[in-house]
DNA sequence: GGACTAAAACCACACTGTGGATTTAGCCAT
DNA sequence: ATGGCTAAATCCACAGTGTGGTTTTAGTCC
């Protein structure tokens, strides 16, 4: 009796209607790899397995793993759901951005690194764009500035979520005995500011950066346009 | 007679003074294998190599890859020259973020990524850290306002940062070609700021998108120190 | 001089991404 | 109908990875 696997495996193209295998399914496929077991055990064989497949024949649907990566990114991006407009500049900026930020860290937080690590412009639905531009045009904002703004307030987003996940993977900086203890240590350093600022370096908390830089970038954008627009 | 390979094959404790290994021997190597071949082929395997030793001899002094990566990302933000301070809160906060830009940008782009996908606050040097917190506080800002500032301006560097050293390493966004291409697709959809901005989302300046980001943040903190300091 | 340790090498494992060749099933033109 | 073509699956295989465990040597301290 020969070892026969309990996976179908036979050899050529399957039968009509029940191909197992698409684009789709498999981001979903690895979507599940990430939520049960964590980024960093996912690989082509990882996904593969759980579809009972060979590895191999993912490429007849995704060019390489860093492809994968990028369908994986633009799905999680995908989900974002994009704020109906109130009006005021400030209050639709700040909502658009929440709603990024929502949509990033939903599901584990590693998998949010692959949003944020590779060109968000360039995988971003074209539906948070368009609401996100069409925010600073409401407000009198040139096109030109719109970009602009719109750039600055990506990298802001990106690097504030990124400290964030980074951060959560490395030290878990809610222990109030860490806490202290780095506390301590920048105290007992030969700086004044660092020494007068310890308390506050030694902890952070992300949502409350994430609204102090927000809170002063949508000020700078109501202002700036503003003062555009006088001109 | 027996393969001898030309390495000092040799199995003991080597002797005195003339030991190859050391942490900082090894992260050399690293970097002279990432500025010679890239950063994609960096491995415990590739740095022995170059060292002329085995591989899991850098174990004795590294504790394991990730180590060796923030050790690297250390050693490049280490050479970040602190600009003296000249007085304005404008001038200075520039000028801090502008050296950070040139030490994590130079070498290989893709080296860049080491030190901004890993908690830059966390293996920064402290000179750095001090300079920034005492520009602010120079300036009238409270200490708790000086963190979430540089906090603030640290996401906003690390996310332009990113996006700079990713878009030129998946498109070479300078072609014109591809410039017009994209515009063309972003013109040929159904949404109206879209279209109307295709021209600025089309191409990036880095450079200049980098620039109008620190305008506008330091624009906001002179503005937010002074009105902090009227009450 | 003997015990101990630091720093090197060696052996080995499970795992990765993917190139290439093979096999099958459906599709389409004659 | 039949014969070629292609899409989608499989198997085989390779070079390369991080690192656990063990062995060997050279220096160091009592």
């Amino acid at each position: 009796m020969t070892d026969a696997v309990q996976t179908s495996t036979r050899r050529g193209r399957p039968p009509a209607g029940q191909s197992l295998l698409s684009r789709d399914a498999i981001l979903e496929a690895a979507m599940s790899v990430i939520d049960d077991d964590g980024v960093e055990t996912l690989s082509m064989r990882t996904v593969a397995r759980r579809l009972g497949v060979d590895p191999k024949s993912l490429y007849n649907h995704v060019a390489n793993k860093d492809a994968l990566l990028d369908g994986i990114a633009g799905l999680i991006l995908s989900r974002m759901v994009v704020p109906e407009p109130l009006g005021s500049l400030w209050e639709d900026i700040t909502a658009i951005a929440w709603a990024f930020r929502d949509a990033a860290l939903a599901g584990q937080p590693r998998a949010a690194r692959l949003v944020l690590t590779r060109p968000v412009e360039s995988l971003m639905t074209l539906a948070p764009l368009e609401a996100a531009l069409a925010t600073f045009i409401r407000a009198g904002a040139s096109s030109e500035f719109a970009v602009h703004g719109l750039r600055t307030l990506l990298a802001f987003i990106t690097g504030a979520l990124l400290r964030e996940v980074e951060t959560a993977l490395t030290f878990a900086q809610s222990d109030p005995a860490e806490a202290t203890a780095r506390q301590q240590a920048l105290e007992s350093v030969e700086l004044p500011c660092v020494n007068a600022a310890a308390t506050y370096l030694a902890t952070c908390d992300h949502e409350q950066e994430f609204e102090f830089g927000l809170r002063l970038l949508a000020d700078a954008f109501e202002h700036r346009v503003c003062t555009e627009r006088r001109r």
